[in-house]
DNA sequence: CGCCTTTGACCCGCGC
DNA sequence: GCGCGGGTCAAAGGCG
């Protein structure tokens, strides 16, 4: 546990805080309140795109928009443990508010449809870190604990761990003897269906699978439908929930790298929850403002959104 | 035969 | 000091 961080304890966030307060981007004419409130009244920024890229983008802006919800729901709730739990054992609210530690670098992909190669890449891609924690969504039926990753790894142990039925498996680097990485599997407390593996370590050695670079980039286009993405803070409540939840997003054009993400959005949410402590708000806001500077993505999920709500009925204080 | 998994025993750190 | 829990070791057995 990193000295500087303050206690759990310490966080104090007053009630209002908990409400889903986005940022207001102006440089883009457009607010998150813009298309998440409230459907645009004006629309200064038309799209004009095929009915096919229209019928894409709105499907995926659906999509980025659940998991947004979701995680923002979790995220409450998560503060609202982090900071109620004054008669909670100690061992408890340190396990918490460690969770939030933004050393690992997460990452959840559909074992269906992603590759040894995308996982291991994000490995690489965050191999500066001592530790990295990635969730692999897998067949619920499928009780083993095997990852495929691209490495070589023998199992060592198996543990049932105190906050988990499900057991956890330890398991070594076996390519080279030398090699100092290990990794542990184990199911995720609130959904089986989805692996939590987590690698210490880094390898001294090639990966012996062929690498391919099929990851997101800046450049990629949208065609690619790169997978995933957002860093987002652990393991417990921050997880979709949902086997519906998307798990794929598209990376907007123009927003940093993965990479640049984990390396900027760590630290921006490190220094700033060590001055007030509002982790989740920040977190909020650091999601949004990235998404936001996209002004292709912040027009086409306005559109989306827009259209979902008008197909609803208007609040009585509409005017 | 080599590599792997399984699994009980053991070690160690931490909190009380 | 003791108990608990996580992590590791190592013997035994399985498999290709």
């Amino acid at each position: 546990m990193n000295s500087t961080t303050p206690a759990a304890s310490s966080i104090s966030i007053p009630p209002s805080s908990m409400e889903f307060n986005p940022p207001i981007d102006t440089s883009l004419g457009l607010s998150i309140n813009s298309f998440v409130g409230h459907p645009p009244r004006n629309q200064n920024h038309p799209v004009m795109v095929s009915a096919e890229e229209f019928n894409r983008i709105r499907s995926e802006n659906r999509l980025l928009t659940e998991l947004v919800f979701t995680m923002f729901g979790d995220m409450r709730t998560r503060l609202a443990d982090m900071q109620s739990p004054a008669n909670a054992p100690a061992d408890v609210r340190k396990r918490k508010f460690e969770d939030y530690q933004w050393n690992d670098a997460i990452r959840i992909y559909e074992s269906s449809s992603s590759n040894n190669e995308e996982i291991h890449q994000t490995l690489q891609d965050n191999s500066r870190m001592k530790v990295s924690r990635v969730y692999i969504r897998v067949d619920p039926s499928d009780i083993s604990l095997n990852v495929k990753d691209g490495y070589h790894w023998r199992k060592y142990g198996q543990k049932v761990t105190r906050d988990n039925p499900s057991p956890r498996a330890y398991f070594k680097c076996s390519f080279s003897p030398s090699c100092p990485v290990k990794k542990k599997v184990q199911r995720s407390v609130d959904d089986p269906s989805v692996l939590v593996t987590t690698y210490e370590g880094k390898h001294n050695h090639h990966s012996p699978t062929q690498i391919t670079k099929t990851i997101i980039s800046p450049n990629s286009s949208s065609q690619g439908h790169p997978k995933l993405v957002f860093p987002i803070p652990d393991s417990r409540t921050m997880m979709p929930r949902s086997p519906s939840t998307p798990s794929t997003v598209v990376q907007p054009q123009g927003l940093p790298t993965p990479a640049a993400q984990d390396s900027s959005q760590e630290t921006a949410i490190s220094k700033a929850s060590d001055s007030t402590g509002n982790v989740g708000g920040l977190l909020v806001q650091q999601m949004a403002s990235s998404l936001t500077r996209d002004p292709i993505f912040t027009e086409a999920l306005a559109s989306a959104i827009s259209e979902k709500i008008l197909h609803q009925e208007l609040p009585e204080s509409w005017p």
